[in-house]
Parts: C-alpha cells; structure tokens; sequence
RNA sequence: GAUUCCGUAGCUCAGCCGGUAGAGCAUAACACUUUUAAUGUUGGGGUCCUGGGUUCGAAUCCCAGCGGGAUCACCA
C-alpha cells in the first residue's frame, strides 16, 4: 500500500498497543464492512452436518452427505491460486473443505474468493459453508464449498498447532500457564483435551443416574453458612451487609445434608464446590467438587458395597469396561475391594502394631519412622501421620481401609465391637484418598461431647479443628435414624478416570495467580493536559501510561521522540509544535 | 510457605567466554485448479518479564521483585 487510507491511518494510531498481526485483522474487519458483509451477522444459521459424522459414514453412505451444511473455524489454508483447501473445524474435529473460485463465485465477480477468501479471512474465522462432500485425488474426505458465509472474525491470531501424517505435534501450544489462563485458547487448538471434559461430564451423570435409579433425591444446600462444619480445614470468610455478620464458604455440606435426613428423606446427595483456604498444588484447588450421600438406615459395611457397585457403573460409562488405565497401572472398579483396618494396614506396611499405643508411644514411633511431628497433633492426628507417610502409596487398586481412631473422626459412629475406634473407610485408589464414609454419628450427647474435644484440640492451636454448630445438634436432638454416609472428591475421581496426574488439567479454570495489569491507560487524562488524543497511543508506546510518568520524563526528550516515533510506525498525524508539547509539563 | 528451574516475535524455541537479535510455523506480497506439516521466491514483525547494579558496552553476569512449572510441607 503505497499510502494509508484516512481509516487505516486512524486504526494504526489507536492499534500501537497490538501486534502487527492484530492490526491486520481488524483492517481485514473494517474491509469486510466496506464490502457489504456483515463480520458478526445475527441471523442464525442451521448446520446439518458434522465433520465427524461425515469422516466416519461417508463413504458408507455417500448420497446422503450430497447437500451439507456446516460450521466452525477455519484452521488452516493452503491457497492455490484459483482453488484452495482449508481445513474447518467443528465441535466434532476437523474436515477438508475445498473452494474453487468459479464454484463460489460463479458471475464476473470474483471478490468473495479473490478478496474476501483469500485476503480477508484467517486462521480462527468461524465460516458456514453449505456443499457437497466428495473424495479427492489423495483419497480425503472433503467438502466441495458452493456458498461461503462468515459467521465470525477473529480478531487475535491463533497458536498455529501443526500435526504430520503420523499424528506428531510440532509447533504445539503446550505452556501450562496460558493454556490454563486462556482455556478458551487451548481447547481451541489443542481439541485432544476436550475428552478430560466430556468424560468429567460423564462421571457425574452417570453417578447421578445411579443415585436416581436408588431413589434418593439431589438437593441444594447453602454454600455460605455462619458455621463452618462437617470437615477439617480452613475457610474463606466472606461478609454480608445486609445482616452485617461473617459467612464462610462452605469446607462441607455434611452437616446441611444431615439436617435433610433428620427431616424425613430417606436418600440426599449433593453435587457441589467447596472451598478450603488452604495450600495449592497438583491435587488441591482452593474450589475444588465433591459430591456427598446420605442414606438412612444404613450403616457403613452396606456403603462399601453401594460405592463397589456405583464406582463400577461411572467406569463403565466412561470406559465401556470397569478398568482404566492409570500411568504404569491398571486399576479395576469392579468390587469386592479389598477391605484393611487402618491399624492392621500399618501392621503390613511397617511391621508396627500401634493398635494399642498411647499418645507417647506414638510420638516416639514416629521418631524411629523419621516422620515429622508437632506438638498440637493429638493421638488421631499421629497415627494418620504414620498411615500417610508409610500405607497410603502402597494402595493402588481400590481398597478400603477401616475403622479409625475417634480422636480423628468426630461425626463418625463408635465402632459397634471395637473399642476407641469408629465406624468409618476410606477409599484408596492409585495411592490416593478418593472417598470417605461413616456409619453417622446420631447420637446428641455423644456428637457434643466430640465437638467439645475439638474445641480443646482447637484450644492447642490445631487450626482446623471443626466448630461447634449449635443448630446442628438442635436437629440430632429432635432424633436422626441411622445414617449412612459418603463424600467423592469428583475431581480426584476425574483424573483417575482421565489418567491425569494434575487437578488443573481436569478444571476448566483452574484457580491462577491474577494477570499483571497493565496500568490503565486513561486517555482523557492525557487530553486534559493538552496531549491530542491521537499522540496518546504513542505516548503509551514510548512507555509513558499515566500523566505522571511523562511529567517525570525530559520534555525535550519526549519532543525529539514522538518525532522518531511518528516516523518510525509511518503515522500520518500531525506532529504537536514544539511548544504545545513543552506545555504538557507545566 | 521452602527448594529449584524457567520467562526472547502471535506460537514453539535457539542465542556460546558480555559486543546492541535468530530459526520454523504464523503473517504480508507474487506464482500456482486436488493440496494436506502444501510448495517456490521476496518482505515485515521484538519493552529479550519488571526494576536496580557491575561494565566503555548486558538478552547474557549479580541483586530484588512479578508470573509460571517441578519437588517438598499442609490439606481432599
């Protein structure tokens, strides 16, 4: 272009802040306008096609794929002259669409190819195309274009992922922190991970089916609650003014869903996201799902045989067989699992028996194990240190482990035969804790004499020793049948089931550290002083972003400068006279 | 929170013992009517994360900060 129109002019001086590429595009945006077509039409429009129907039964079928209609993003291109490929893709993946410019262009006119294919469109347009689908000379199933019409322009330039006839990726967007910043990016391109979402949507569906068939209900508890109960762990505390008084996120939904129980329902479960103010890494998000049961008249030996038959059913709907593979090991969800106390799988494990240890004997086994201690872990507390540290990584296939110290468990039911312990598993699963039951506690006196104990364990400093929840026990008095109860980690369950080994490749939007910020450029401000508007972009280029930073530079400087700049990005505006600029600095 | 590695073009990455920036893809122009990691020719594109320090000179060396990854601690 030998020179700018007044337009492109305009948008490159409004545009220094956005790369070369993003400048094109939106001169390819304004030309389309000129054009006569509409970037962003409001019409909907009706596919009848996608590409991974027609890749899989085309051939098959071919006289129904004779009139299709489809829609997505154009990924890549490859323009030769008067016909050219390209590469759509649709929720489903990718097809080859190919254009010949007399086809889609039939008259004398040959701007839709020639200028509005070939020019104006890029990688990342959403087009809809409607054609016939037919075989080319190297066998690809492609879609011969008759109509082209642009549904969408992008704006920003997608990472270009290319893949060779062998399925190798070679230019791929792969940092984690932009793939899991700009989600929208990643699922885009690299399409692969949208399966970890499909299939976290199938684990909970399926789940959900299986608990609706049983007859329970799901329901929806309060997420901020005065009290904070049902777990051990810190919460986010939040304020609301119109009460003026403290909520916290919920850390759990246990003690809601009790309450529905002593009300009369049979069967609750609740789905939902929890929130724990506490330490992130690749298995903890500060927001993280669980799903949680109830079931009266139940006890915790019925539980084990419901989550061997539910845990069976989810693989199978996301598998079609009740394994999965899960890096090195092959993991089967069919039941019975294996069943191990936790005092007996200590015995296996470290040929220690601890069953009959005080608090002493336990800090002492805990030196001779090298396992770090502090003085506000009470007895419940050292011997989950000892099972952690020693049991847990050795659990690979499902199994349960049993009956827990009552110092660790205050809501679970006393062990019906076993004195100081309590009715209680835990799922292990590859390693990790995937699940955890109680025979529940129902009993008034009993349930506020451990709520007590944690307030003295809170009293040592134990910063997640649960709270007393007056209310709570208010309905346990009223009466609660015998319960049955169990929370998933959804999201532990989900990298099981997708043999992902981080909790953020199986969160849409894993929680990040904020963006740095660009300092927020207020034009106006600029104005105010007596900068042209027009000169506030380049202001900015040259690093200047608020009033004060250029008042604090050598106006003489800032003078020789804008002068480089103008010549250096070709801006046709009017450069300031030298004493309108020294002003600025008054 | 601790330790450690990383931050260079839209993306993936080189850049040595300090001398003012490179490749592939993407992008622009031209050619090309069945290509497919299209091809050929010629261009343009950079706050080398930020701020200090050392130096005649810093993407490079040193310090601090910001962001991310990994490992550990806490937790589910």
């Amino acid at each position: 272009m030998v020179k700018f129109s007044i337009f492109a002019s305009l948008i490159k001086a409004m545009s220094i802040a956005l790369s070369e590429q993003e400048i094109l595009r939106r001169e390819s945006l304004q030309q389309l306008r000129e054009l006569g077509i509409n970037p962003y039409p409001a019409e909907a429009f009706n596919v009848t096609a996608f590409a991974q129907d027609i890749k899989d039964n085309f051939e098959s079928n071919p006289d129904t794929y004779q009139n299709v209609v489809l829609a997505g993003r154009i990924m890549t291109r490859r323009i030769m002259g008067s016909a050219s490929f390209a590469e759509l893709q649709d929720s489903t993946g990718r097809l080859q669409v190919y254009l010949k410019r007399d086809d889609i262009c039939p008259g004398e006119d040959k701007t839709l190819y020639n200028t509005v294919f070939k020019k104006l469109l890029d990688i990342g347009d959403y087009i809809g195309i409607k054609g016939y689908v037919f075989l080319t000379q190297t066998g690809e199933i492609s879609v011969h274009v008759r109509e082209l019409i642009i549904l969408s322009k992008s704006l920003k330039p997608l990472p270009v992922v290319k893949r060779d006839e062998e399925g190798n990726i070679h230019d791929g967007f792969t940092d984690p922190e932009l793939r899991y910043r700009q989600r929208y990016v990643d699922l885009t391109v690299n399409p692969e991970y949208k399966q970890i979402f499909i299939k976290r949507s199938k684990v909970i569906s399926s789940m959900r089916d299986y608990f609706n068939t049983q007859g329970w209900i799901e329901v929806e508890t309060p997420i901020l609650q005065p009290v904070h109960g049902g777990a051990a762990a810190r919460p986010f505390i939040t304020h609301h003014n119109t009460l003026d008084m403290q909520l916290y996120l919920r850390i759990a939904n246990e003690l809601y869903l009790k309450r529905l129980i002593v009300a009369g329902f049979d069967g609750v479960y609740e789905f939902g996201k929890m929130f724990r103010n506490e330490g992130m890494d690749r298995t903890h998000n500060p927001e993280f799902t669980s799903v949680e049961i109830y079931v009266a008249y139940k006890d915790y030996i019925w539980m084990m045989a419901m989550v061997e038959a539910c845990l069976e059913h989810v693989t199978r709907a996301v598998h079609g067989i009740p394994v999965v593979q899960v890096g090195e090991n092959e993991i089967n969800f069919e039941g019975p699992y294996t069943k191990l106390s936790m005092y007996d799988s200590i015995l296996k494990y470290t040929g220690i028996d601890v069953s009959a240890m005080d608090e002493a004997a336990l800090r002492k086994t805990c030196a001779d194990l090298g396992i770090e201690i502090d003085d506000t872990m009470g007895k419940g507390k050292l011997i989950d240190e000892i099972f952690s540290a020693k049991v847990e990584a050795n659990l690979i296939q499902p199994t349960y482990i049993t009956d827990y110290p009552i110092e660790m468990t205050p809501l679970a039911k006393k062990h019906r035969s076993k004195d100081g312990l309590v009715e209680r598993f835990e799922l292990f699963v590859n390693g990790k804790e995937i699940a955890n039951a109680y025979s529940e506690l129902n009993d008034p006196i009993d349930q506020r004499q451990r709520l007590e104990e944690q307030l003295i364990l809170a009293g040592r400093g134990d910063q997640e020793a649960m709270a007393m929840d007056d209310d709570f026990l208010r309905a346990l008095e009223y009466g609660m049948p015998p319960t049955s109860g169990l929370g998933i980690g959804i999201d532990r369950l989900v990298m099981l089931m997708t043999n992902q080994h981080t909790i953020q490749e199986v969160l849409f939007f894993p929680q990040m550290r904020p963006e740095k910020k660009a300092k927020v450029v207020t034009t106006d401000d600029f104005v105010k002083i007596g900068v042209p508007a027009e000169w506030v972009p380049v202001l900015n280029k040259m690093g200047f972003n608020t009033v004060e930073e250029l008042k604090a530079a050598n106006p003489n400087k800032v003078f020789n400068d804008l002068g480089g700049m103008r010549k250096k990005l070709k801006l046709e505006i009017t450069m300031p006279v030298k004493d309108v600029v020294m002003a600025w600095f008054v």
